[in-house]
DNA sequence: CATCAATATTGACGTTCATCAATATTTTAT
DNA sequence: ATAAAATATTGATGAACGTCAATATTGATG
């Protein structure tokens, strides 16, 4: 259940020693998050109705230009945050929300054993 | 830089709509973990039999400077992710872990009301 | 084909920040 | 008190990146 290919980056950071090249791939994805403009695209996408916005619906409610708003965009799909659809002469973009999920497995604490679990797994 | 109460800041970011000052808080957060050497960092301290790691057991292991090392555990420090804990000549970093859960429920993403559910929702 | 609207790309500029060497501060031991 | 060890700070440098204006591209429409 909670296996799956979706969730195949990022393991969790936490439970195990993370190599450098897994290390360096979680915290790109967790780079394209760490922008304000792009976390309100998120969540302005996510709030829409039909769960999905065009380009043209986002650039007046950010206060940001056409060109940031599809610079943004394209990181985020670019990290697979996010995925685009063409309709016409308008591009839709809706979220992935394995991806998401992704990110919240690889930042799972694992219980950390207490002093006294561990005082007692030393006397076995 | 305020560590601040663990428990402070970030809703949902998808299930409402984000305000601005939230969105600076919570990409803060996350810049700081979109870092490969905070990421490393955070999981060589969590994988410690003890839970915890101070300066010069992190130094080496990662490769970096003495004061690179100190720098982001300050950063990690700063925004709440780790607390600090002087014994004699050393000081001992720890994870928070209902920071880690903060933004877990950040990134939770909410079940998109499917395609018909949104018509009978309509029809109602 | 020509034109308009939506989106994407390019290039430039300024800011943020990771990193290190050098140095300062703090704590322990002699 | 003096020295040594652990940690923190400072200052400098280079790279990454957010932003916009200008321009290019793509699709719809007459």
């Amino acid at each position: 259940m909670t296996a799956g290919s979706a969730l195949e980056c990022c393991a969790p950071l936490l439970a195990k020693a993370i190599q450098p090249e897994e290390a360096e791939r979680l915290a790109a994805l967790l780079r394209v998050l760490g922008e304000p403009a792009r976390l309100r695209l998120l969540s302005t996408i996510a709030t829409q109705p039909e769960g999905e916005a065009c380009v043209c619906q986002l650039t007046e409610p950010l206060g940001l230009s056409q060109p940031t708003v599809s610079h943004h965009l394209k990181v985020l799909y670019g990290a697979g945050l996010l995925e685009r659809e063409r309709r016409g002469a308008w591009v839709y973009y809706r979220l992935v929300p394995t991806r998401f999920e992704v990110l919240r497995q690889a930042l799972s604490v694992p219980d950390v054993p207490s002093c006294e679990a561990r005082i007692t797994a030393e006397l076995v």
